[in-house]
DNA sequence: AGCACGCCGACT
DNA sequence: GTCGGCGTGCTC
């Protein structure tokens, strides 16, 4: 009779299926799956979607009936023998979606991105000693009870090795029902970390640090912490001790550190290696599936405790979520460009609130609007202004560029150069900073200025020498370098423009040739194992010069480093984009902290055409409050976030007739209204990228609106423009 | 994401 | 004539 028991259920699958309402699919639980409890939230189930079966999950067992024709509805094919994904992550799925308005699908595809996770589960079989053993053993076989008393689930080959025996012994013994087998699903289990062994010697700044966030995650409550500590404070050691304390304080916990580019942590693990004994469990996107697949199920089995990992770590299965770390919260990196928008950092808050626990946003720099949120009382603040030990902090100064006239096709002026030939004489290493990868950023014809550009895209191709080609850093198209202009045909005109790192190397080879180099930039350091190998050459000071874009500025420490040369302090300063003077405030903030991290006093030497640029004056004044309520102070005449909410709404497509079409539909049907404005359209930053043409609308709006509301109902409102592609983006981070 | 449907170019 | 290119649209 059960068979007649039939109720509407809504699955969603991990699929991008349309916008903007495109949410669960409604299905009919029928047979044994009807029976009361039989399926619950949550549960792992496949269904039919067109003519074939794919995965999804139970959100939603009583939908109202006026949904889906009920006719038309399709049974749930079966249901997955595995846990249930956890009620935190739907809710923090469903709460991701509704605030970056991208489709509760895609969200899931990011939370299951685990290859055949639930389809071919790996066995493992695990041993255990008889509760009654014969009397009489081998000597062999005697060995492995002594060896195993007490023990309760090893695999043969551990069994083995722990008994020093061979794996045959083993196995004839099960065979003999001396042992007994279990077989467990699940993946190798990763080892526990030691939280009670001793920790470092903490000042007495750091210590008082470590003990309110300690106390906090004892209280076991939500809670935002800013952790902030001038670079050299020794802010990863301090939140360590929250880690451990978490450790200590409950159960089975687990504790996520976000970290910005997981990659590039090689110093950072070593580091935590020391601290508890055994490497934290990693989470970015370049595992392999196998590596991908363990971490996953230890995460959602419970047994996992320690993750460290690129912002998609937010999306695992916790069970039991005691504390999160977000390092580097300022961090760019956070932000998700592509595919579903968001920013790691203000989710992983949310993260934290939905789990009820607290969360430490550790910076040197933190972000304007931490800083608000501290300064409002909203956040807990917790300062570190010295250095560790006996560091000191750097001495600054700024180089006025108008005042030395360098050769064409040199960027280091004389004070530069005498401070970098004095630093090889103290034996001593010198950080040049550009944030430039490649040769040279633009390439053009010294006969017609015909400039070399990607098709694709609407940027220069940057000359990399050392692959002898020239590339777009947008899409990744590249070429050779033409011999003769493409435009006019003139032979050998083509010309390097501006400097890139390698450049910049060629010229301190020429000026110091005895030099040992290294040249640190994405494209040269592809693997953790080759970071991890160029930082052991800089550590053991088998190189005198580093020369480096961005991934220098990423916490690390090399005690007989005392001089930093930011090569041209004013990139990214120009440009309308409001954000940009924070940016590289925090940017030279973090490479001038690379500077005289030990004993040494360490130096830092901007070179600029701007010398009074607030930036610079904040920097070598070090007075950064005044820079910081300058720009809050003009973040709040515009209205901008934090004080007023923005979005961005981008209309692409390969068609730019049928871009702008769209675009004009939009304008139309715009919604006026009080409190908020609708900008645009206009060509987005990049306004032809990867082929696509892409305009752009601003929202901005009053804090009191909802504004995801007001774009729905827009968009909604609003036929389905043909051939383009509509992104939101809720609180974009560059907004020129 | 798949998979079907559909409308234009060069092949036995 | 038809094989097949991939643009467009739909899936409970």
């Amino acid at each position: 009779m059960s068979l007649f028991i039939q109720s509407r259920v809504q699955i969603l699958l991990p699929l991008p299926l349309g916008m903007p309402l495109g949410g669960a699919l409604d299905y009919i639980l029928e047979g044994d799956l009807a029976e009361l409890d039989a399926v619950k939230l949550g549960d792992f189930v496949t269904v039919p979607l067109s003519g074939r079966t794919v995965q999804g999950v139970v959100w939603d067992l009583n939908p109202s009936a006026d949904g889906y024709d009920m006719a038309k509805l399709k049974p749930v094919l079966s249901k997955l023998e595995l846990p249930p994904l956890p009620d935190l992550l739907r809710e923090f799925i469903d709460w991701v979606s509704a605030y970056s308005l991208a489709d509760k699908g895609s969200v899931l595809k990011m939370a299951l991105s685990v290859p055949r996770a639930f389809h071919s589960e790996k066995k493992i079989t695990l041993y255990r000693l008889a509760p009654s053993l014969p009397e009489k053993l081998t000597a062999a076989r005697r060995t492995v009870v002594d060896a195993g008393q007490g023990i309760s689930g090893l695999s043969i080959k551990d069994w083995a090795l722990k008994a020093g025996v061979s794996t045959g012994v083993i196995r004839a013994m099960v065979k003999a029902g001396m042992m007994q087998g279990e077989e467990i699903s699940g993946e190798k289990p990763f080892a526990e970390p030691h939280a009670d062994q001793a920790g470092y010697s903490l000042s007495k700044e750091q210590q008082q640090a470590a003990d309110h966030m300690s106390e906090l995650v004892r209280a076991d409550k939500f809670k935002t912490i800013l952790l902030e500590g001038i670079t050299g404070s020794g802010k990863t050691e301090v939140y360590f001790e929250a880690v451990a304390a978490a450790l200590q304080h409950s159960e089975k916990p687990q504790i996520l550190v976000l970290v910005p580019e997981i990659s590039l942590t090689a110093q950072w693990l070593e580091r935590f290696e020391k601290r508890f004994g055994v490497e934290p469990i990693n989470w970015h996107s370049e595992l392999t599936p196998a590596q991908r697949r363990r971490a996953w199920w230890s995460v959602m089995t419970g047994q996992g405790r320690v993750v460290v990992g690129a912002r998609s770590a937010l999306f695992l299965p916790f069970q039991n979520l005691k504390l999160i770390i977000v390092d580097e919260e300022h961090s760019a990196t956070f932000k998700q460009e592509e595919g579903v928008i968001y920013h790691g950092r203000d989710m992983a808050v949310v993260r934290a609130r939905g789990a009820d626990c607290p969360i430490v946003l550790a910076s040197a720099t933190p972000s304007l609007e931490t800083l608000m949120n501290a300064d409002s009382g909203k956040y807990d603040w917790l300062y570190m202004g010295s250095r560790h030990g006996e560091a000191v902090l750097p001495d600054m100064h700024i180089i006025d560029m108008r005042r030395y006239k360098l050769k064409s096709g040199t960027w280091l002026a004389e004070p530069l150069k005498n401070a970098i030939q004095k630093t090889l004489d103290n034996k001593e290493q010198t950080l040049l900073y550009l944030n430039r990868r490649g040769y040279a950023p633009l390439t053009l014809c010294r006969t017609c200025g015909h400039r070399m550009e990607c098709k694709e895209c609407s940027a220069w191709l940057v000359e990399h020498r050392k692959f002898d080609k020239l590339e777009c850093h947008h899409c990744g198209y590249h070429q050779k370098k033409p011999s003769s202009c493409p435009s006019c045909a003139a032979e050998g005109a083509m010309t390097a423009c501006g400097p890139g790192i390698e450049r910049l190397a060629e010229e301190v080879e020429g000026l110091f040739p005895e030099v040992r180099i290294a040249v640190m930039a994405s494209d040269e350091i592809t693997s953790p194992a080759a970071m991890r190998e160029i930082i052991h050459s800089i550590e053991n000071h088998e190189v005198d010069i580093i020369i480096g874009t961005q991934i220098v500025t990423k916490g690390y420490h090399f005690p007989l480093l005392t001089l930093v040369g930011v090569v041209d302090s004013d990139l990214g300063l120009d440009g309308g984009d409001p954000r940009a003077a924070e940016r590289t405030w925090q940017q030279l903030e973090q490479v001038a902290g690379r500077a005289g991290r030990a004993e040494h006093r360490g130096r830092v030497v901007f070179q600029s055409y701007m010398p009074d640029h607030p930036v610079l004056k904040a920097l070598v004044s070090g007075d950064r409050d005044a820079f910081l309520q300058q720009e809050a102070d003009n973040r709040e005449n515009q209205n901008m976030p934090p004080f007023g909410k923005l979005a961005a709404i981008i209309i692409s497509g390969r068609d730019r007739d049928a871009v702008l079409t769209a675009c004009r539909m939009l304008a139309r049907s715009a919604p006026k209204g009080d409190g908020f404005t609708i900008l645009g359209p206009v060509p987005a930053p990049m306004s032809y990228l990867r082929g696509q043409h892409r305009y752009r609308f601003l929202v901005k709006s009053d804090k009191k609106i909802n504004i995801q509301k007001l774009i729905r109902f827009w968009l909604e409102n609003n036929g389905k423009p043909k051939a383009v592609r509509i992104q939101i983006d809720i609180d974009p981070y560059s907004f020129t």
